[in-house]
DNA sequence: GCTCACCGTGCAATCGATTGCAGGAAAGGT
DNA sequence: ACCTTTCCTGCAATCGATTGCACGGTGAGC
């Protein structure tokens, strides 16, 4: 068997290369870091250089991060934190921020908390003991004041999908995306609308909820609050209120649900209630995930950018760390009309 | 300010911790780690233990565990890999398995591989030098000898979702569930099935697919090569198939899709031909994922234990790491019937 | 009262890298 | 030809923990 490269068996160390190649541990170390800074360019390779690397290759030796990180301090990783990853908001999110985060150089560390406040802390002090070098929280709550905490310690953070008060944010403007599908609504007829707003403690169903009120009022269409009612963001949540929303004499024309899948929920009580999506009642989601332009009865549905969410997050976080200042930032939606959501009939009255 | 505890400031190390309670810090690490040990029970503690304990809990001294790890080899911590969070399916798993992870004392690190092999070398490769203690790997290719490779190199790992010949995985019992698709449609009187079959390198789709159309062989009915169709495994996938399958004279009366989101697709698709779900044609998906009863045309499908796949997948690392040895576990699939399936009408012979 | 075992503690090496400091060689300037 | 600057390299300390070994004290056993 080959002992001098060890395929199963013992790493090779930084310590095999350097007496394999007959210099100091020291003296390769600086070799092979050189080489990642990517300075190639400036001049041609010592002697010494070039057989360090070569010894190197020869031998797949992988540099240890943790050691590393030890000596330096810093570790080159990213902590995430995310209400649930089965949920395809946040996944998408994380999926364009580990992405992102790679292109940087960062390792990415997710974390579920379920919505959980003690979970959240919990978390966060795990991804801290692993040193990460600062964190997107994309589960802030603005019934707590862990990010002031956060923020009272000093450790680097960025929120997304959720804003919190003037904290480093990247979300999307669902203040606007709320007003735009009540313009949409209110466009199409509807005057006895409803909305399915999520949970009270998330500003993505607060701000998206607050717009969709502002341009009701605005427009003198009076919406009671027996027909706002908070929900969770998943199918179940949609479902479980929008039962109670077609469980009076007259239900409303139009349901506002501010998230995708709270949207599919509601379509499925409707179906249950015989009541046809779009003809009987029309429907307008938050998000366009992918499914909701295939459903049966594509969805309307505010399209939020969830990916350049993800991604401008990460230029945050990285720019903070660059000891730049990130303020809030909004992203545009956009309205995006399906066959859910149809003018009003004359007998919905 | 309070500078014998640092909050934003330095971190409190086990030096720390030793020099205030008057010890030596291989004294406060043996104290602090038997704790861990959860061995409290067996007799009262020693004065100094109790200090250094009392102390370690003053200063909110936490572990470094990159410090730790680089001495005993071990990081307690599991890689996993997956083809795509954004898919629900894998989100799911890798939910369950990251919280079965954390109860059994291990970190999990995930990535995504979107289905290439070039980078399921590299993200693997990646999690080696992270100096994972195993890898769950659930993207496992038939059409490629990596997981061969990482055999061969004994590096611990569990396949789970698609498995691969006898290496150690844990998966649903696809053929089997393939099966109950096709007794369940043939008992409805459909004769003219279709197949939207994933990804041919997949073994959940090529299983799912053996045993659907094992059955209709057994039982007498012809299903010609048109009418299995590989696919993505996505929304877009399933429709982009069932397009195909529709642009014929004598379209099918039902179609297997081996994954949901691919059945909705393939709804979708239908309902662009003005044909109706489950009335025109029938179509059963696979996985039960929460979304499927709550379609306006509630979905039928074949439920996959995708949390328990995620919980013994862990278990069986474990288990791996112990030294004992694991073969092929798959769990029980389930039929759902719902109304996106119905029987076969005269005119549709 | 003596011996032996055991427990608690300290010492120092170790894991695998990085980096400030210093010495020597090569290159460049006058 | 000499001095200065620059570059390359080695030495050794360091990051924060764990652990084998040795030593001293206490308690048990006879």
């Amino acid at each position: 068997m080959d002992l001098t490269h060890p395929e199963g068996g013992e790493r090779v160390t930084l310590r095999d290369v350097a007496v394999r190649a007959g210099v100091h541990v020291s003296t390769a170390s600086r070799v092979l870091r050189r080489r990642d800074r990517g300075t190639e360019s400036r001049g041609r390779l010592s002697d010494t250089a070039e057989r360090v690397r070569r010894i190197a290759d020869e031998l797949g030796y992988r540099p240890d991060p943790y050691a590393a990180s030890l000596r330096t301090q810093r570790t080159d990783t990213f902590g995430v934190l995310v209400p649930a990853l089965t949920d395809l908001v946040l996944a998408t999110i994380y999926d364009a921020i580990e992405e992102t985060a790679k292109e940087r150089g960062y390792d990415t560390f997710v974390a579920n908390t379920r919505d959980d406040l003690e979970e959240q802390r919990r978390r966060v002090d795990l991804l801290l003991d692993r040193r990460v070098d600062g964190l997107i929280l994309g589960d802030a709550r603005l019934d707590s004041t862990f990010v002031d905490e956060l923020a009272a310690r000093d450790v680097p953070f960025v929120l997304t999908s959720r804003r919190h008060g003037a904290h480093p944010s990247v979300t999307c403007d669902d203040e606007l995306g709320g007003r735009l599908a009540a313009q949409h609504l209110l466009a199409l007829g509807h005057r006895r609308v409803a909305v399915v707003a999520g949970e009270p403690y998330a500003s993505t169903g607060q701000d998206r909820t607050r717009g969709f009120l502002d341009v009701c009022r605005e427009s003198g269409v009076r919406v009671p609050a027996s027909r706002v009612l908070h929900s969770r963001f998943d199918v179940a949540g949609g479902r479980a209120a929008a039962e109670r929303l077609l469980a009076v004499r007259t239900p409303p024309t139009a349901v506002f649900a501010v998230n995708d899948f709270a949207a599919i929920g509601v379509m499925g009580a409707l179906r249950d209630y015989g009541m046809r999506v779009g003809e009987d009642v029309a429907v307008v989601g938050y998000n366009d995930v992918p499914i909701a332009r295939e459903l049966p009865v594509p969805l309307s549905t505010v399209r939020s950018p969830l990916r350049e969410m993800g991604e401008q997050a990460v230029a945050a976080l990285c720019a903070r760390l660059d000891g730049q200042d990130i303020g809030v930032v909004r992203l545009a939606p956009e309205m995006i009309r399906r066959a859910s959501s149809v003018p009003v009939r004359r007998d919905q009255g």
